[in-house]
DNA sequence: CTCTAGCGCACGAACGTTCGTGCGGAGCGG
DNA sequence: CCGCTCCGCACGAACGTTCGTGCGCTAGAG
């Protein structure tokens, strides 16, 4: 049962730490392909060049190893997509740069599977447990937080707004993982920005300058 | 190694073949929850009261058993999707007919776990091997089709259309099994509706005159 | 119509493998 | 020396698959 709760009071903290990333980096890559079931600790193991025994010691069970998964899922996905569009002022700016930033993450292949979550979210959407609602509150945050923007822009429906853009990208990942075809993130890309321009209320400041001709058009006030 | 190409004398057939429609109806219902891979054969025949061999022995393999269960899908799936939308004439109705005929689908549940292609295209979707390529065989034919309709409606971009009208549908699934909001479904048919809005070309004819009523139909005749 | 031969469906048991999981002991850094 | 990391090994369960067997039906001979 005990895990891995005791006190680290040596050094050996660094060395186990780091193990366990290797473990973690290989582990949601594996999991974006296989799923998060479908990701075994033999099979971890080997592709590590480590026994199953020293790897399973440092999570205690398969679902403490998932959810680790998860968590570092969480942190790449974080790190890849929702910081860089920090640097965009809240509201239209950010929300673009979020969309943008998801399918730019799916292009640039951040995890080999496409998106970890996108496998993940269909694999556990019915089972219960810990794992299923760890996975549900990490996308839960990433609507919410696309949720927020269009609320921040001026969107009439902002639920309505990040569930048709969190479909859209999830739509170019399945999409592109099944058929392989690259024209599918234009098309995604082309799909948010219409979403974005159709819903989302101009600030009436700035009106004129969108790209390239995107007049007065101020659909819904 | 011959599967069942034997002269079935006749009387068994009916028997065969019962068991083993009853045997897909369940497996696909399982599918569409566990996976087509979590799908396993022992689970399913003790599901149904039966023995693994008995069960095995229809389909030969498990590869086999999964080939049949795509297909008793899609044949499922185009029954409760397509066949109701062909009542209507082709172009702009046919299209919102199929569209709102899948979130029909979703929401009656008719299979248990959700959509099964949904499920079953992202497990599969960078394997290799005769059930994924039947799934992408199944799965294109049903984006093919959306593109149809959409270029016959007299779309723009039709592969955009299909594209986002996919999207959204498999949006609608995924996202209503797991956060469980039945108000997915609201937004999905808006959704939709604001994308085949936007993006069909009214017949010249009958111009202006959009939103808030489908009176001037007459698309296509 | 009766009896029987044969076919096909389903069964239970067992196979080899792989799964997740524990136990006890090297090996090395502190 | 101690303590932590990792390993080798073994376990029970479940996987897909194969085997030999028996029951029930149909077909055809008498």
């Amino acid at each position: 049962m005990t895990p891995r709760t005791h006190t680290r009071s040596r050094g050996h903290e660094r060395t186990a730490r780091r193990t366990r990333g290797a473990i973690l980096a290989r582990a949601v890559d594996l999991a974006s392909i296989e799923g998060l079931e479908g990701l075994t600790i033999g099979r971890l193991a080997s592709d590590l060049g480590m026994s199953k025994s020293g790897l399973f010691g440092h999570f205690g069970s398969k679902e403490g190893l998932q959810l680790a998964a998860v968590d570092e899922a969480a942190t790449r996905f974080a790190s890849e997509v929702v910081q860089p569009a920090l640097a965009k002022p809240e509201g239209e700016q950010r929300l673009r740069a979020l969309c943008a930033g998801y399918i730019d993450y799916l292009e640039r292949g951040v995890f080999a599977g496409g998106c970890f979550f996108g496998a993940a979210s269909i694999e556990f959407d019915d089972r219960p447990g810990p794992v299923g609602d760890r996975l549900r509150d990490a996308i839960g945050a990433w609507v919410g937080y696309l949720e927020e923007q269009a609320r921040v822009a001026g969107a009439a429906d902002p639920k309505l707004v990040a569930f048709e853009l969190q479909a859209l990208g999830q739509g170019a990942n399945s999409n592109f993982r099944l058929f392989g075809d690259p024209k599918t993130f234009a098309r995604a890309r082309a799909a948010i920005d219409a979403v974005i321009d159709a819903q989302i209320a101009r600030k009436p400041r700035q009106a004129s300058q969108r790209r390239s001709g995107r007049k007065g058009k101020s659909v819904r006030g």
